[in-house]
DNA sequence: GCAAATTAATGATTTATTCAAG
DNA sequence: CTTGAATAAATCATTAATTTGC
């Protein structure tokens, strides 16, 4: 096995770890732990402020001088008051045509297109792409599982299906003519590309999501 | 409910979704040989386009043809097939300090800010930071259920200390002086600077973690 | 001593669960 | 109640450590 000690070089001979100790512990003092067990065995009850765990979620602490003195960009507004995607109904119709047509866990490069496409009917991030599809795929998984064992057979499969019909029974059609390339049309054709490539993403077996932490609120 | 519907525009009208219901990739494909029966590690060929990272590098071990000529940075250990992360002992020890320092889940700044750092001592991507803090909680967690579950008091936990202790206790001390602003002193600065800040973040209830995949891998 | 075979660790992904905005 | 966002748990997969037979 391998055990994580300092064989050479570095720090190993210079005692400086008494910051490590001594200072981060007064923070998050209070609250004896609503929790159950958690016994203060460690003198450092890292528990404290290992997560805020949804329960002492202090209502912002009205400082607003924290760092990043670089945002001088108003990017992205996902959260200035803790905003949150809000998808427009095109967003959602590509999106579940791309579920429906196999995608289920796009890698990064499909869903920085994906990004791009979207971002032309509303504000969208990347990680609102990777969410949705998470989200989804997690709730028709639950969906299906209930409707499994609930009845055998339910009479709705309306979410994708409600989407395609309603798109292909509409006759009506907008004047189309000399609008050959239209955005509709542009979007349809990426939309298909976007499912070939997936397709043969996963032929292939290739699959390289690659998560990463992004945006540090500053750029 | 929010029913999906197109409101408007868009490929409203156009009965392309032919392409739809195609093949589900298998999620999970519970590949029965790698477990049980311990065939002969065949070399996977197809991990080859996984990584291109700085080129895939010859597959022979024998280190008799190695290139390394002057190159300026020395300091890459990593290996050369380039699959997975392989952090060096510096890495795990300054990743294990903020641990112990009570750093459980960076924001993408934090990680932005370890990894350029951690970076000096060997190859790093952000997402290895962010996945090691991911791991590193987890097993922890499970560590100490184990052991709460097999003693009914444990002093403390061993695992970071020892790391602590270990550098604290050496007493020996090489020759310094003029080397005021050694790397590892800067470093140590560093990690108290990234301890306040995580401090902070804390206090201020705010976690901004925002994932997103990177890395597009094929271009 | 040495590689192949095996095992233990652990990096990387996926899935399940939870929280909270609206 | 729906669902975007986030985290935890479970799982997969690969590398290093260790063992084993020669």
């Amino acid at each position: 096995m391998k055990v994580h000690q300092f064989t050479r070089g570095f720090w190993e001979h210079e005692p400086f770890l008494t910051l490590g100790c001594k200072r981060l512990r007064p923070l998050a003092p209070k609250l004896p732990n609503t929790h159950t067990c958690t016994t203060p065995s460690v003198p450092f009850d890292l528990k404290s402020f290992i997560k805020p765990d949804s329960g002492p979620r202090k209502p912002v602490s009205s400082d607003h001088n924290k760092q990043d003195p670089s945002s001088s960009h108003a990017q992205v507004e996902t959260h200035p008051g803790g905003t949150r995607w809000n998808p427009t109904q095109e967003q959602i119709g590509i999106l579940e045509i791309l579920y429906k047509g196999g995608m289920r866990t796009p890698n990064a490069q499909q869903i920085e297109q994906i990004t791009v496409q979207l971002g032309k009917y509303g504000k969208i991030e990347g990680k609102n792409v990777f969410y949705w599809f998470q989200n989804h795929k997690a709730r028709e998984r639950q969906k299906q599982k209930r409707n499994s064992l609930a009845f055998s057979h339910t009479p709705r499969t309306p979410t994708i299906h409600s989407v395609l019909t309603l798109e292909t029974t509409r006759g009506e059609v907008v004047e189309r003519g000399e609008e050959e390339d239209s955005p509709y049309k542009k979007c349809r054709r990426w939309v298909f590309e976007c499912l070939e490539d997936q397709r043969r993403c996963e032929e292939e077996g290739r699959k390289t999501l690659e998560l990463f932490p992004l945006h540090p609120e500053g750029r």
